[in-house]
DNA sequence: AATAATCAAGCAAACGTTTGCTTAATTTAT
DNA sequence: ATAAATTAAGCAAACGTTTGCTTGATTATT
């Protein structure tokens, strides 16, 4: 059973003329008469003609295919990206090949593996939770696939990368808490080593001490992002020295968390306690208490930000760059927003 | 800038052999002898050949590719079932293409013509909300490109598709309630049109009929799943002739608006009324007041399912099947569960 | 009228792999 | 010792497209 679809070769043999005609007839090239331009134009319509394109990916050398691998799907932030880099993508004809790591290091090799066997013509990547060595992304160097990486970022050199500034959101978080009267403000922070809970801790302490608030490192918990960890920093907060009558909470599920375990403590939750939070997620809308304000991170943009950037790289790369002489690397930065959810 | 990669070519030249013997090598084929085997694995292995796969799947004419369609990964359902369909797929070598609708039908014609472009070997679609008219999908037959659908399936003859029956689970659903009392069961339904309410109301009426409750049709609400529609169906329930004390919402985010409804209305949730829905979200959990039950779909093993079943398709396929005459179609239904939240 | 310029089209190689068929060399059976 | 069988390897076509170069025919320039 062949695929009995028509080829360049059918068509120049009914119309009698050479396939490099044929070629050249359906892609408009000069050199081709007008009269067999249309014939061949009108024979490959009534056949349906279409290019295959395996043949062209490998014929050029490319796929038009970028590939992208992420944590996981299931978080808002990156199911909202995907949706930037699909779009961005496709305006540029490009398609998208999708994997999840599922925040395993082990996921993410295997997955930059099939990448690389497809031939993927770049990479757009927000690395594992996990990850801690860089050896399997610097290896794509060798196959000259370039990578953007978006959010999650190695801690590398003279890579490109799309992020989002976590500190002017930080700074008007707590802006936006001093203006409401709150004077002791806490933190329940992410892991240490994640570069997102360095700049969260940077844009609070800039805050504080900016509004002459000591900056008071008590008052600062990190967590593994678990649902104990997050009570557990809540518990410690709330029965502190000085007990802060505002909580930042590194992420909207982090807060959802902690809301239950103030309200477990007994506090009337935007009374005793208000939160205030970062990702600015939909499900807010239905939770009893969502917090107060939330810190947009802009995925979609991110997503589509960083497809652009690596299709510009592509393009460059195209046009016959002499790579290691013009080495700049694309280093693009959004800024967060705050989002106030209750006029109230 | 040249893709310096190494080729067979280039490794028969290095060895002085030809390239056939070269590939064979590689692929342990026994007409090779153990010496040449072992000096061209170990040489390819020196140089880290790897196969071009687009050479491959152009020779081969597939691509080990499957295109998912989707309408919208942000929806819990979807961001799940693409894990079982990656999983599945990466488990059969595969490699999975996927694209969202956003409920466009627009937009899915236009994802189909890109898959059909990249010669994917067959497809995997959950029809948007609006697809109507099935011509894009039939026009695929002449391709040879096998579709599964999941979940959202066109009511069109001979095609293949896993979905999940709602009525079992209906029917749990219903009797579950009964046994906590309830004798007003209403319900909250989606739109007319869409099979999935056909069959939640096949369940409903089926459970209420075995339980000896009359089916009273003036208890079962058709509503567009928007904000504004779901809260005019709670209030149309809640003020009716006969007041339920139980509603089946058509999901989980009928439920939440619903639930805010009946608060607004001042009742008491989980004692004036009651509510029970369909696909068991984890942001149940974080809700002031989840559904005390839901019915459980399995996102993830239906895609799972969809691309095992797809796969097969394909193997069939690849085995020279004579199509037409054995044209049995794959109707897999997974049975959909109760899970019942809170022990109380 | 002869040469140059332009236009229209064809030839053939190349991309990297797989695979049916052939060939050469060695071994086994008669 | 000769035919038959086996083993090991090579040749060349094929997949569908693009593209540099060549060719032949027409038109323009002097």
């Amino acid at each position: 059973m062949k695929n009995n679809l028509p080829t360049l070769k059918e068509i120049a043999k009914e119309l009698n003329i050479s396939i490099s005609t044929v070629s050249r007839a359906l892609h408009d090239h000069p050199s081709i008469g007008l009269r067999t331009k249309t014939r061949v134009q009108e024979l490959a319509k009534k056949l349906q003609y279409e290019p295959n394109q395996t043949a062209i990916f490998f014929q050029q050398g490319k796929t038009f295919t970028i590939g992208v691998i992420l944590p996981e799907l299931s978080e808002a932030f990156f199911s909202s990206a995907i949706s930037g880099i699909e779009d961005a993508a496709h305006k540029a004809n490009y398609t998208v090949l999708m994997g999840q790591s599922h925040d395993s290091v082990e996921k993410e090799k295997q997955l930059i593996e099939t990448m690389k066997k497809h031939r993927v013509d770049g990479l757009l990547i927000s690395i594992s939770k996990n990850t801690n060595n860089y050896e399997h992304f610097e290896a794509l160097q060798r196959y000259n696939i370039p990578i953007v990486f978006f959010d999650r970022i190695p801690k590398i050199p003279n890579i490109h990368y799309v992020a989002c500034n976590m500190i002017n959101g930080t700074v008007q978080a707590i802006n936006f808490l001093f203006k409401k009267g709150h004077r002791i403000i806490g933190m329940i922070n992410g892991p240490e080593k994640l570069p997102a809970t360095r700049e969260r801790l940077d844009g609070y302490i800039q805050a504080m001490t900016k509004s002459r608030l000591k900056y008071d490192p008590a008052l600062v918990l990190n967590c593994d992002l678990t649902k104990d960890g997050v009570c557990a920093a809540t518990a410690k907060l709330l029965t502190g020295k000085r007990k802060p009558t505002a909580i930042v909470t590194f992420n909207d599920y982090v807060a959802l968390d902690a809301v239950q375990q103030a309200q477990k403590m007994k506090f009337i939750i935007n009374k005793d306690i208000c939160f205030v939070s970062y990702a600015n997620l939909p499900l807010s809308n239905y939770t009893a208490y969502p917090p107060m304000a939330s810190v947009e991170q802009f995925p979609y943009q991110q997503g589509q930000k960083a497809t652009e950037t690596l299709i510009e790289l592509l393009q460059q790369k195209s046009k016959g760059n002499t790579d290691n002489t013009t080495a700049t690397y694309y280093k693009i930065i959004l800024e967060s927003q705050l989002v106030v959810h209750d006029a109230q």
